[in-house]
DNA sequence: CGGTATCCTGAAGGATACTG
DNA sequence: CAGTATCCTTCAGGATACCG
């Protein structure tokens, strides 16, 4: 994983409104990095990693997601090859989201984290109840 | 890691700028998890990883950080118990951040995550291709 | 050096309405 | 049902200036 970049090296007085573009030229994975660990694409990957979900159905499962950011998170997820969509052309329309096999291998890691995060959250809560108190 | 949240079946009206607070309450891991997984987290988790650093030797490490977000995720990190801060007494001030061990357990498995999305990026850009020639 | 304070803009994201 | 389109608000986060 690369973090940092050689920029002061190449671009000493570059433009800095370009810097998010060049890093992510320089460092492409964080984009997919940052895909994966959004706010919604977090939750979702943990959602879908039990079973396969259809719109609304995931939309409940993650509960306070708009429908648009849902559609949005799923999309990306989608181009990353992360989540596979299958519409069914019937009426109503059914859509059934599900994870690819390198989704599945993703939201192994994000689900880790996350599970790993409500075993130390007593420890987080312990440290910043010190952290407040001084 | 509980994503879903029985929200209509307790407050089927309830204003909904407070839904943020609600699951944050009934799901309070999901703001810590946001804390590790958000832009900067990761990037300073991933720095910090294989030594201490301090300041601004951190913000040339994670290219692209300014001033700003950098205390200010550190202030987060730290607060949750995740970053230690040992401000030495001299002139020129000296400040070092590095991992507690509780820090050390989450930057490893972002570290994972991290490691793995760059082993998927050659996937990944290939379902993109895909899926924007489509 | 290692920050804090202030201001400001752009992007994220929610609410609502509408469509195939 | 599963979205898209639109409008609008909030907030992350950058620029700048200043301080111990």
């Amino acid at each position: 994983m690369k973090v940092s970049t050689p920029l002061e090296a190449t671009a000493p007085a570059a433009p800095l409104a370009a810097i998010g573009d060049v890093t992510d030229r320089m460092c492409p994975s964080r984009g997919v990095l940052e895909h994966v660990t959004s706010r919604w694409g977090v939750l979702v990957l943990i959602a879908l990693r039990e079973r396969g979900y259809r719109f609304s159905e995931l939309r409940r499962a993650v509960a306070g997601v708009s429908e648009k950011m849902l559609a949005q998170t799923l999309q990306t997820l989608e181009r990353d090859g992360f989540v596979l969509r299958e519409a069914h052309p019937v009426i109503p329309p059914r859509v059934d989201y599900s994870l690819t096999p390198l989704g599945e291998q993703a939201a192994d890691l994000v689900g880790g984290l996350g599970r790993w995060v409500e075993r130390a959250l007593p420890a987080v809560e312990a440290a910043r109840r010190a952290y407040d108190s001084r």
